[in-house]
RNA sequence: GGGAUCUUAGCUCAGCUGGGAGAGCAUCUGCCUUACAAGCAGAGGGUCAUAGGUUCGAGCCCUAUAGGUCCCACCA
């Protein structure tokens, strides 16, 4: 019993049962095998407090897309998927919900702390998953990995040790930032810098010994002056150049401060004097390396002033700042404020404004490790797409720091640091050590800390794989072959896992990085959850179809650019799949109950040549763009051929013998064209719409008992170009014949003649070979060009003074005048035209004759006006001549 | 302050290494032609931001200017 494609095109209900027959065969499923060249990918891993988003969605959707091409080519192809444990955002999350219960971390302990992480993991990590696969993603989801897992951590902590080992991971005493509400520190890239408009505070401090002399400054943080350990000035400031060395009176603490010199300090800023604060401030902490000044942390985890504050203590630092404000104006010391606006750091996450806080911490030493990455991508091995990435990519592995690892969360990779309780030696080993070599103590204890959630995402080409065991999978499918992500993650993660690849495995990560943009709104905003103009894939899904929704996410869009989403755009994309449902429906009702066989080449006509070396040159130039990764290119290609070339004009141009059941052969060899050409065009769109083609391509394999066939176009083979299909000068005839048909279209449009009016066509050519084209393609010129009696010649045979002619490439085309006209009818119409005319030339000319629109109206719409009115007089004399004409 | 990028039809954008200015949507006209009105046929609409330059030839290369977006940067 064969089945037939529905009336229209429902892409419920066919998604989900057809990615469960993907599943269940186990199309997505890689094993290592030596006989074929394996095709790799990594997929970026959500994180399992994601939630999908369209930014998932375009990235996934590309990887799908050029796996599956990968894999209908021949390749061995492993997408390998996983998720992101998270570590801040998942920590936030189960504090949320202790907070909710009334409790929080510090009463629930560590363990019990982890046991509800891990349960919430278990819940709720695979809602993105689960949401991903509606996208009909074919990653290896057998070998779906977790950031967390037991493998990863093993490759976590072995690439810690060995990095310790060799000197590059450190424990050390720096300045870094600092969250005050997630209470831990943050690496320099999770740093947002956001503009505030706050206030610059000039302020003075007393010169100790010299009454009534002062040292103004400006601070734009007026509270970290508790801190204070100095006051620097320009080495060749002249101003102050008798000052250096003295010292001020640091008010409230009574701390007596001196005056360095420091070239940091810019003359020409402000006063030319700042006060040094290196407990809260990067450079300040250098100036005060370089002088030997005192680091005073005045302030909390929680960034409310502590002890140190003198009388501060306890007030949280805004508060402190306002009192500090107040109570320096009381003293008389409060010069002014001015308002100012300058960015200000906050944590990417929670938005929170960072403080610099000195503390011990374990950072990964970059200078060396960051050579063979940048030198990677500027020898051509990581191909950066665009090619402009590489800017961004330099500016960071040129200005490199290193990079602050630790984090004082307990969701995640604890450091494999330990302790020992008797004598405090510190050991850095891939499991708890059994015994302290200095003093024979068996106990100890581990780091609290954890690591930056990017430190084990920088592994995951490879620790996924198997590493540090050196797996099959490993030697085969590393180095991965490209990796999709949005260019805002560069230096979080691309870079990371371009020296780790580097240093861990002696070989780059990947061949290539293909960037994308951002999925913006419809009026270009970024989709926020705090605008709430997120759109959500799901619901597109839920409207359109996930094939609808994966087009219109990589068409029309040039790589690494941002792109605007509108329903408009899904719509296009729905429509599309309904055409080709539709072409797909009509090929198939002409198929039934016929088999079709290879026809003779002699029964091939030449619009049959014509659509098989277009189809051929189409596959072409498609994998000539999808190996480059061009994917909206490739998709523009598939979706011009598909509707313009194969429906709009093959499928037309058939359809007289398809309904021609005399000549048997002429009928097989249109079906036997039209099956393989859309069979071609499924599989070339099979990458972007995996879906409709599928559902297509196995209705076609059944209905035409076709066994040889594969039983998924998914595992099919990738169409590659045929040279027994180059027909190359009857492609080109029959491009003729088209510029001739669209021509005599035209000519009858503008003189709005009914189709269903058929007129003479003479074609002219004294080019034999022209002729012999329009010979051969006579009965198009019947069907698509209204054409009744058609002759073909060397000279015109018919001339007549009113014959309306058309010159097209090698041909001269007559239509005689009076074929296309009706008198009758054309002078009813007419007539209409001319009363409906005069209606509105009438509306026009009192409007504009109308002394109140034309003094209030706007200028736009008075010229608007104006040119319609032009328009109608033109028309009218048109029509005013025509009728003359027709008298006659 | 440094850098990137954009400025092409009313709107959203393509246009790969310089050689015919394009698509979708919108607009207008005519068609329910037995796959599809989520459609068919046709039309109108652009001195490719501005000013120079290189070239036989520039939307594409160079310089400057204007405007937009983004990234980076410790100027208190």
């Amino acid at each position: 019993m064969s089945k037939e494609l529905s009336k229209t095109y429902d892409p419920k209900g066919m998604e989900d049962r057809l990615y469960r027959k993907w599943l269940d065969n186990k199309y997505f499923h890689a094993e290592v095998d030596r006989s074929k060249k394996p095709f790799s990918i990594v997929m970026p891993p959500p994180n399992i407090t994601g939630r999908l988003h369209m930014g998932h969605a375009l990235d996934n959707t590309m990887q799908d897309i050029i796996t599956r091409f990968k894999r209908m080519q021949g390749y061995n192809t492993l997408w390998q998927p996983g998720t992101d444990h998270a570590s801040i955002a998942t920590e936030v999350k189960i504090i949320e919900k202790l907070k909710e219960e009334g409790t929080d971390k510090e009463t629930l302990g560590r363990e019990k702390f982890l046991e509800r992480a891990w349960k919430w993991r278990d819940e709720y990590g695979g809602i993105i998953v689960s949401q991903l696969k509606k996208l009909g993603i074919s990653c290896d989801w057998d070998r779906e990995r977790f950031t967390m897992d037991e493998g990863c951590n093993r490759a976590v902590n072995e690439v810690f040790v060995r990095l310790y080992e060799k000197g590059l991971i450190y424990k050390g005493n720096k300045i870094v930032n600092w969250c005050p509400v997630c209470a831990t520190t943050i690496s320099d890239a999770e740093v947002e810098y956001e503009e505030q408009s706050s206030h610059l505070w000039h302020i003075k401090y007393p010169v100790k010994g010299e009454e009534g002399r002062f040292m103004e400054f400006a601070t734009t943080r007026p509270e970290t002056m508790l801190g204070d350990t100095a006051i620097a000035v320009h080495p060749d400031d002249e101003r102050y150049k008798d000052l250096i060395g003295k010292t001020v009176i640091l008010p409230f603490m009574d701390r007596e401060i001196p005056v360095v010199s420091d070239p940091y300090v810019d003359p020409e800023f402000g006063t030319g004097v700042v006060k040094i604060t290196p407990g809260h401030d990067p450079n300040d902490f250098l100036v005060g390396e370089r002088h030997g000044l005192p680091v005073i942390n005045i302030m909390n985890d929680d960034a409310t002033i502590n002890e140190n504050g003198g009388k501060f203590a306890g007030m949280d630092r805004y508060a402190a700042r306002e009192q500090i404000v107040k109570e320096l104006d009381e003293m008389g010391l409060l010069v002014k404020i001015e308002d100012y606006t300058h960015d200000v750091g906050t944590h990417d996450r929670c938005h929170t404004t960072v403080e610099p806080m000195v503390k011990q911490q374990w950072f990964v030493k970059m200078d060396s490790l960051i050579r063979p990455a940048a030198e990677g991508v500027r020898n051509g091995e990581i191909k950066l797409i665009p090619e402009r990435m590489q800017k961004t990519y330099f500016n960071w592995t040129d200005n490199i720091r290193d990079w602050c690892v630790s984090r004082q969360l307990w969701w995640g990779h604890r450091i494999p640091a330990y302790y020992c309780k008797e004598c405090g030696k510190l050991m850095v080993a891939r499991s708890m050590p059994d015994k302290c070599p200095d003093c024979g103590c068996t106990e100890f204890t581990q780091d609290p800390d954890s690591l930056d959630t990017w430190f084990s995402s920088a592994l995951w080409p490879f620790s996924t794989l198997g590493w540090p065991d050196k797996t099959e999978e490993l030697d085969y499918f590393y180095p991965t072959n490209v990796l999709v992500t949005g260019y805002d993650i560069i230096f979080f993660w691309v870079i990371r896992m371009a020296f780790s690849g580097y240093e861990h495995m002696g070989a780059r990560p990947f061949d290539a990085v293909l960037f994308h943009g951002l999925i913006r709104d419809e009026q270009g905003r970024k989709m926020s959850k705090s605008l709430g103009n997120g759109i959500d894939p799901l619901e597109v899904i839920d409207k359109y179809g996930a094939d609808a929704l994966r087009f219109t996410l990589v068409t029309g869009n040039a790589p690494g650019n941002d792109m605007r989403f509108s329903d408009q755009k899904i719509q296009a994309s729905r429509n599309f799949a309904n055409k080709i449902w539709n072409a797909s429906r009509f090929i198939l009702m002409n198929m039934e109950e016929k088999t079709i066989s290879e026809p003779a080449e002699a029964d091939l006509t030449y619009e049959d040549r014509w659509i098989l070396c277009r189809m051929n040159e189409t596959a072409k130039a498609v994998t000539d763009n999808m190996e480059k990764y061009e994917l909206g290119i490739a998709a523009q290609k598939i979706y011009d051929f598909v509707w313009d070339y194969l429906c709009d004009w093959y499928i037309e141009m058939v359809k007289p013998r398809l309904y021609d059941n005399e000549n048997s052969e002429s009928r097989n060899a249109a079906l036997w064209t039209l099956k393989k050409v859309l069979t071609a065009a499924l599989k070339l769109l099979h990458p972007f719409m995996p879906f409709i083609t599928e559902e297509i391509y196995c209705t076609l394999r059944e209905e035409s008992g076709d066994d040889s066939s594969e039983p998924s176009i998914m595992i099919s083979s990738w169409p590659v170009f045929d040279e027994s299909l180059d027909f190359r000068a009857e492609a080109n005839a029959v491009d003729i014949v088209r510029e001739a048909i669209k021509g005599i279209r035209n000519i009858r449009s503008e003189m709005n003649v009914i189709p269903s009016r058929k007129a003479d066509i003479r074609v002219v050519s004294d080019d034999p070979g022209v002729r012999e084209a329009f010979e051969n393609c006579r009965i198009f010129f019947a069907s698509l060009a209204s054409g009744a009696d058609i002759s073909i010649t060397e000279k015109d045979q018919g001339k007549d003074e009113n014959d309306v002619s058309l010159v097209t490439g090698g041909a001269t085309i007559f239509m005689p005048f009076e074929d296309l006209i009706d008198q009758e009818e054309e002078r009813k119409r007419l007539l209409k035209e001319k009363e409906r005319l005069e209606k509105e030339l009438k509306r026009s000319n009192s409007m504009l004759s109308n002394e109140k629109f034309l003094s209030k109206a706007p200028e736009e719409k008075i010229r608007e006006e104006r040119e319609k009115l032009q328009g109608y007089e033109k028309m009218m004399s048109e029509v005013m001549a025509r009728l003359g004409a027709g008298k006659d």
